[in-house]
DNA sequence: ATGTCAATTGACGCGGTGTCAAGTAATTTG
DNA sequence: CAAATTACTTGACACCGCGTCAATTGACAT
């Protein structure tokens, strides 16, 4: 409600942010999150009744001052269903490392806690909705392939945009972010768009 | 060592087994597998140093009874670098479902420890082993895409191949195993092989 | 019958989450 | 100015799951 307690809220965000950044998600503690925002461990419980809530709470600040959203929907404004596909793929991609380290702890907590794998579940809905759109796109000129459904096709390209294969390549396999990127743009082009008009 | 102790350690290991394949991996603890072992929780112990070995050693033991070495090293027998990735694709690819659960508990464990991340670490060697395997074949009849090395090559199909892929297509959008095993098919073949010689 | 080995039982420590009660310090409000 | 409200602190504690230990029992082998 008032100045200091949203302040104070904010600033627990900010230090679960940091936290979560620098640790990519694996072991950081009520107390660690705690002692970063200056305030006592029991204190955390009078913003956030829980752990998982905290985290969710974290990854919509993070949307919200990163404004995702916008981002995203940029894409929109392409011309061609091609331009849309890969300016969705070029702006999702980038945007993937900026918040990793706060969506792998969602990541791991949605196998053990059922609201994160909501919570999980509403904003990978929100990506998917954006490779939707791509593939409509795609098809609205005739140029998807016909080997695969809309729907089918939306999963592809969702598949191949997850933050874990993103994880592998970048982490497991040591590629550039850059690198990333421009394998995603051709990858997709080649899985979805219809033959004559590849490349 | 013993007759018996022998027995008792398969027994853990089956008990573990049957309980990770039914929860999917999430959660299985130490006190249910000896439970369903007939056995007391500290006496697991006298087996396995610890949760994560245990997990470890039921990988091992799944891996060894379902033979995988043998049904992924038969895609060698290919007489064509189209028809080895096919068939790589194929006993990789059908080979997830039968050990997703046990596969999944390591999926976890991987992310906060570090014997479990080593021995995942070691299991998606050998995938990728295969998948190089595939990859090198495909470039030995000339048929491998120009625009990917083989490195970059092996780490895209290893990608699409993935475990967390697979869950992606099968648990969330609702694939089939069946759809998917001829999408990986269709896909690694557009992804991997030169134009030309697309399908 | 004696010794060895597998397993049991009960107890305990540890780390992390979450809760509760009592108290304090600052700010607001009558 | 006094009283009430609000944000936070401190210390204690319960719960859960993992891992350990010591003392005991029961089986089997030589």
């Amino acid at each position: 409600m008032s100045r200091k307690n949203i302040e104070t809220r904010t600033r627990i965000l900010n230090a679960a942010w940091k936290l979560l950044e620098a640790d990519e998600g694996s072991g950081v503690r009520m107390s660690d999150i705690a002692k970063t925002a200056r305030i006592s461990r029991q204190a955390v419980y009078l913003h956030f009744p829980n752990r998982t809530e905290l985290l969710i709470a974290t990854t919509r600040y993070l949307d919200e001052v990163k404004n995702v959203d916008a981002r995203l929907a940029a894409s929109r404004n392409a011309a061609t269903g091609l331009e849309r596909l890969e300016a969705f793929v070029e702006a999702w991609g980038n945007y993937i490392p900026e918040v990793y380290g706060v969506a792998k702890a969602l990541l791991v907590m949605k196998d053990t806690d059922e609201a994160a794998k909501l919570a999980w579940a509403d904003r990978m809905a929100a990506v998917r909705a954006g490779c939707k759109a791509a593939v409509d796109a795609l098809k609205n000129d005739g140029l998807l392939t016909t080997e695969h459904s809309v729907k089918e096709a939306t999963d592809i390209l969702w598949s191949l945009l997850s933050v874990q294969t993103w994880e592998q390549l970048t982490r497991e396999c040591g590629w550039s972010q850059r690198r990333y990127v421009n394998a995603m743009k051709k990858l997709s082009n080649k899985m979805l768009v219809a033959r004559p008009a590849a490349q």
